[in-house]
DNA sequence: TGCAATCATTAAAGCGGTTTAATTAAACCG
DNA sequence: CGGTTTAATTAAACCGCTTTAATGATTGCA
């Protein structure tokens, strides 16, 4: 590759001068402009990003930390952040650097990305990451709370308690008192966030909470999320009465149609079904269409991208989002 | 940020030194080592990514181009292609630059990216972007075939005659003779592939190809691949006989399903449905599971990772490669 | 015509690392 | 013990660009 001192050596001029016709920061005359670019070309010259950014310190480049499970496929939420992230930091001139590798235990390997800034997805509890991107001074966002939560750390995520709450108490209001909920892993914080959501709702309709059947995808029982929505349709049908159920996503939900329509049940009139994420995106597309949490994903990873941008030009910058889920109601859920 | 220099400096040693200790390319005695590690910690040194890179002329970077469409949410055949250039790349140390930028018309303004090789999606007729780096002399691979076909230049695609002539000869043997073909759009060669794949079929089993009613997407007409299966199915059902539909992806055949439930027409005792692509990947999960094929964008990705990787070694290496799509017989076909 | 102001250009000093060639110190050996 | 290896360290050049301060060349104005 030609260098930059080539092409100022051909045109008989300085390098800083080449400098100047390509970033455009300082006026050059028109007849040296046309000489150092028609050389340039001839060359075959394209100024170095590399070299660039050592000099000015910049790299418009956002960093996206992205854990990867390792059989993994990644999330369809994940994509649609992804995508949020996408577009914004596009917007704006940024580019993403997708750091998916799992972390160096040996801190000699740890180098400072060339990044402006980062989005880091799920942060662990006790985030070693977080500390040391602050002090390398890279402003940093999180998509999904820290923990501890931290006054100081940006971050935007979605309120899935409330929107457990908002899923019983529409269900509670519309007169159903008994349900299946098909809640995610037992071991996550949504988890939890989503049992306490749906307890308040019981509580406040003064609904004794027994009448909800809490079940938990199990990675070993259940190969899909079809399955498991399909299995503890099967199973859970005749062993307790239930007028609704709540299915942890829409993947989930596809399962338990497929069971209703195997076991002759009709959605809604016999029972009523609700996702709490909308995952595939594929609610609209299903028989009856399914009602269903948006979760906007896309949402969370723009803002967080609207965010970071902000904080690579004001370092001082904090701002916490909670980004509101929007409770769809289409074909799927009737009231009694 | 503390630099190289601080730690030498503090440490009383050379920053040939302290490179060394970091870098591990030079033995370190144990005393020193140690000293300018625990320096280095007391100071928040982290080795600048930028700067070793400037000097090794190396980033452990791939760049992937990928144009997303303004309105442009991604389609999963991108993810899915996305996550098989993340999990080869990753496994081989290299991060990914997700590159969506629109070119830039200004050639002042393009700058050679900080990568060590790049991955191309889509690439254009007569595409000048592919000259480009190789004058840079960056290795490339393209996801697509590049056009005008050119055998220095490596690819991976899938071979999209082929598969539509696979659908045909499959559903022609079963005993269909006449069918509803519903197409992508009409301006791409994706569409013009398959049409002469199909073509083939027909012919080889010498039926006249006018048995064959041929549809193409058209975004005006349908607000989404669902709304093109649903709205088809609808139209054609009375105006002309046939006994399968061969659907673009399974999000359209999403669509079918849903206006053969509606007319009351069974799958697959009344019709048989075969899908083109599984973008969705949920052929499995969809009631009664879908006949499709399986174009493996995951694997047309981590391909052409792997080639890239393998074209960084030794750049040198030319590889085309024809990734054979699978035909998966679910539960949407039956022989006649 | 002389002096200040303006404009275009350049030389040189960074940016923060790596690497080569030279130097010094320690180890080995008959 | 002198001479030769071997190992550890360093000084300085370099990677390719930006930018500051200095230098000339022009222009403006009285």
């Amino acid at each position: 590759m030609a260098t930059i001192d080539d092409v100022a050596k051909l045109a008989g001029v300085s390098k800083g001068t080449v400098s100047s016709v390509f970033s455009k920061k300082r006026p050059i005359s028109q007849p040296v402009t046309d000489r150092v670019l028609s050389v340039a070309k001839e060359l075959g010259y394209f100024p170095n990003h590399i070299a660039r950014s050592l000099a000015i310190k910049k790299t418009m480049i956002v960093g996206l930390k992205m854990p990867i499970s390792k059989e993994g496929s990644t999330t369809q939420f994940e994509i649609q952040m992804l995508n949020g992230v996408i577009k914004e930091c596009t917007k704006h001139g940024y580019r993403i650097l997708l750091d998916t590798l799992p972390e160096h235990e040996d801190l000699t390997q740890f180098s400072s990305d060339p990044v402006d800034g980062v989005i880091m997805l799920n942060p662990r509890k006790h985030d070693q990451r977080i500390e040391r991107f602050e002090q390398m001074r890279i402003p940093i966002v999180l998509v999904g709370r820290p923990d501890p939560l931290d006054s100081s750390i940006s971050y935007v995520d979605n309120d899935n308690e409330k929107l457990a709450y908002e899923v019983g108490r529409y269900l509670l209001t519309q007169g159903h008192r008994s349900m299946l909920f098909l809640n995610s892993s037992a071991n996550m914080t949504v988890s939890d966030d989503r049992l306490s959501g749906m307890k308040k709702a019981y509580e406040e309709q003064g609904v004794p909470f027994d009448n909800v059947q809490v079940m938990n995808f199990v990675r070993k029982l259940h190969a899909t999320p079809m399955d498991y929505g399909y299995m503890s349709m099967m199973e859970m049908h005749q062993k307790v009465p239930f007028t609704a159920v709540v299915s942890d996503t829409d993947r989930v939900a596809l399962g338990i149609l497929r069971a209703t329509r195997e076991l002759g049940v009709d959605v809604p009139k016999d029972l009523s079904i609700v996702a709490l994420s909308n995952n595939v995106r594929l609610a609209e597309e299903m028989t009856p269409k399914l009602t269903s949490v948006e979760l906007s994903a896309e949402t969370l990873g723009a803002e967080a991208g609207r965010i970071l941008i902000q904080k690579m030009k004001d370092p001082s910058t904090v701002e916490q989002l909670i980004i509101d889920a929007q409770l769809i109601v289409r074909e799927s859920t009737r009231s009694l």
